[in-house]
DNA sequence: GCTCAGCGTTTGCAATTGCAAGCACTTTGG
DNA sequence: CCAAAGTGCTTGCAATTGCAAACGCTGAGC
């Protein structure tokens, strides 16, 4: 057993790392642990303990589950919680908020095949970190333009209070 | 850290084994660990990994995740909304659009709260669809401010399909 | 050219996990 | 009485985790 699906859950880890846009070493600090046992967990050397894999989560602003559930170590649980049918079942916003949210939740995951195709065989790393940080379609900035008010408030890129 | 809140999860998984009416031997077994080890961990003095935390809980057949909650790896905060937790559960889309739908979808809240209070107490989510005056904070505008890019893609049309 | 800063990786090494073997105790029973 | 079989616990010891200190590489700036 010294090779187990271990794996995947490192690969795992380092898509979403990348896709984030930080490096291993940002990575490593937001979770607290060294940069060499980060490099070694996302290419499956290292069996990182859940405690571990835990924090990374945290560093990484994802779910442990889904870490977890890529681990292997919770079974599939319940139906993959579609953002789509949670939005639409929402009862707190309104169906022009709603329809917003589903146009951008859309528009990520479109964007983001589009770039697993292109990056998946793309030796060259050489990219604008600013230009293809995510995108949305025009008329769908277009509807977000009234939308300015209630300044300081957010805090979208920097850390949320995600406990 | 040498004593963690390991003790915890130890004295549930004893809790749960002698609910269970076996043995320690038994749940060993069934766990595939070692009874010593299994000892240790009942009483705090180890600390599981998550890939035996999760042979235990299947030798005990409850769920992974109430031992990761009891654990403190997981915590048992009930998710906020159907929404936020549907969206911090997806895979598919980085950690910073998560972000940001969070961001958008919790502003709309917010806005839509702030207006009920302003109003009387309008059980009524849907408002005015013309009038729909939604509101963003601006530094998440600002965040949304890049995403200009592929037009001709959206449905979010001025005409809202109120479901 | 050279230096400084950043990236991911490799290399020993202390600390910890996890186990095989054995310990002390209790109950059953020939 | 004492072997046999059950309980949980203690003891070394191999294997692994996780880290500090390096390494080689690339790009920015002097």
């Amino acid at each position: 057993m010294a090779l187990p699906k271990v794996g995947s859950i490192g690969e795992y880890i380092r898509e979403q790392r990348q896709q984030a846009k930080i490096s291993l070493r940002q990575l490593a600090a937001a979770a607290g642990v060294s940069n060499p046992y980060l490099s070694q967990i996302e290419r499956g050397l290292r069996k990182p303990s859940a405690e571990i894999l835990n924090q990374i989560a945290k560093g990484l602003h994802i779910s442990a589950q889904a870490l977890y559930v890529q681990a292997g170590l919770i079974e599939d649980k319940e139906p993959p919680s579609d953002v789509e049918a949670a939005i639409r079942a929402d009862t707190h916003i309104t169906g022009r908020q709603r329809q917003v949210l589903i146009d951008i939740y859309e528009s990520f995951r479109k964007e983001n095949r589009a770039e697993e195709g292109q990056t998946s065989q793309n030796a060259h790393p050489q990219r604008d970190p600013e230009s293809d940080d995510v995108t949305l379609p025009e008329d769908l900035l277009a509807a977000l333009e009234p939308f300015a008010a209630n300044p300081g408030n957010s805090t979208v890129t920097q850390e949320t209070k995600e406990g």
